[in-house]
DNA sequence: GTTTTTACTTGATGCAGGTCATTCCAGCAA
DNA sequence: TTGCTGGAATGACCTGCATCAAGTAAAAAC
């Protein structure tokens, strides 16, 4: 569950548009899902676990980290009940992590985008107890937790922004349960798009027009709602001025009045 | 937030009442909340985080432990907005951990009992985000964040027991956020009495018979119910044959029936 | 091209749980 | 004894969202 991802780090300054980042990344850097990307290279850098590093340790995260073919829409990363053996960060596109009960009924515990690190609820456990799959074409570097724990005890920066990552986590599911617990439709939609409004200016893309990497049902899954509720917030948003929506482009027309509803 | 607690350890065997094992605590291992007591002599080091280690290493966690006097009820053990610098564990009687919103509306978003590692979500900042209060008199250990940190650098099972503590603590937020996006008041509720009843039975506790240390508004606050509907689930299991309620003190007359409820 | 499927939207209706109000009762002080 | 306080239980009423049902539109399959 990735709601609030607040990083103490600053972030390089400017605010691209979608085009114009796509356009940058296809051009001076490379293909977004390139795979022989090192973390030295990488654009997440400064959002993922190399941000806690001087440059010599990178290279030795880099050692350890490895670096597959992109993922497909609808490919699993992990499935629950596999080996645990790894945790996950996501280079580009988006990735949706999921349980599920007895009866095969699916409970979305977060959505992460480029530069999260996502897989950590493995740790305590010998096998994965949720899934992840690819929300749309996706790389993502997977590091292999027995040899993180070894570099975290030579690197105690490492070990200590480990337990950070962790920690957030932590804050980020207590933020989503008391949502749950507490807040109507229209707020628990308007905090899911400002929290990814944010985690886009993080990484310079537009805070006001993105594209949602998730559907309706995987929204509504998420927030506890229903495909519908969640359709009728988008629509009263939508004549209220608020938004501007056609399907998954988003576009924030009064970021004030969204900030308000979501209580920020 | 801790609703299951599942470790690995095996539990010593047996059974006792809750009077009974009273009267052992206040015999043979002297009072519980007894200040003195080194991790190595204590009755939740099978739970707790010397877990993890080697008699002789017990001792170097030891070092760092701190033992103040026990909390009242309703004494704070820290406030959001304190300065971080400590983990805790419970030694004995039970904590509330809940943070506020701007307005100052409480949520609650942990209850922990002896043996139960809290404050972990203060790691990612630089101060508290959330407040921890006594709900009885209760004694617990303080951690310094910084010397567990350095002695998980020299100790890499305590290292590991750490991150594994924490990934629980991530399961079990995200356990409570289905619980709230999913089930019904009834299920809810069932489910806390059953993790409240196993978390007893790892201590040695009866999971029949036990006494709630909170009260029906905590418990509605923390299964985002009012204190009317957590009312009513009582007095409805009542009548349901599933429990013997008497204020504070539960009885489980029909420990399948409420699991099934809670659909474990 | 046509059909099927999938994602989304919109409307009508019902109900679980919230809200408000009252009562009960144990604990405690005067 | 009486009055007070705070937690808990219960009843009456109301509402936000789920449910069910139908329709649209774009993409995928044929």
């Amino acid at each position: 569950m990735a709601l609030f991802i607040v990083k103490p780090q600053p972030l390089q300054s400017g605010s691209l548009s979608l085009a114009s980042t796509k356009m940058a990344a296809m051009s001076n850097q490379s293909c977004p899902h390139n795979q022989a990307m090192s973390c030295g290279d990488c654009r997440m850098k400064s959002l993922c676990l190399p941000l806690a590093l001087e440059i010599e340790d990178v290279e030795k995260l880099d050692k350890i980290v490895q670096r597959g073919r992109p993922f497909q829409k609808d490919e699993y990363i992990y499935r629950s009940g596999d080996k645990f053996h790894s945790i996950f960060a996501v280079r580009s596109g988006a990735i949706k992590a999921f349980t599920a009960d007895d009866e095969g009924v699916e409970q979305v515990t977060g959505f992460y985008l480029p530069g999260e690190v996502f897989g950590m609820d493995g740790i305590a456990h010998t096998d994965h107890v949720s899934s992840a799959v690819s929300l749309e074409t996706s790389s993502v570097c997977e590091i292999p937790f027995n040899r993180l724990e070894e570099l975290s005890i030579t690197l105690p920066s490492l070990q200590r922004h480990f337990f950070k990552l962790m920690s957030q986590e932590i804050t980020n599911d207590q933020h989503l349960a008391t949502l749950l617990s507490k807040n109507s439709a229209d707020e628990r939609v308007a905090t899911l798009l400002i929290s990814i409004s944010a985690r886009n200016a993080k990484r310079n893309l537009s805070e006001q027009r993105f594209r949602l990497p998730m559907s309706r049902a995987d929204i509504g899954n998420y927030m506890g709602l229903t495909v519908e509720t969640v359709s009728r917030v988008f629509s009263r948003f939508q004549k209220q001025q608020l938004l501007q929506v056609d399907k998954k482009e988003i576009e924030i027309l009064d970021m004030d009045g969204l900030k308000e509803l979501a209580n920020i």
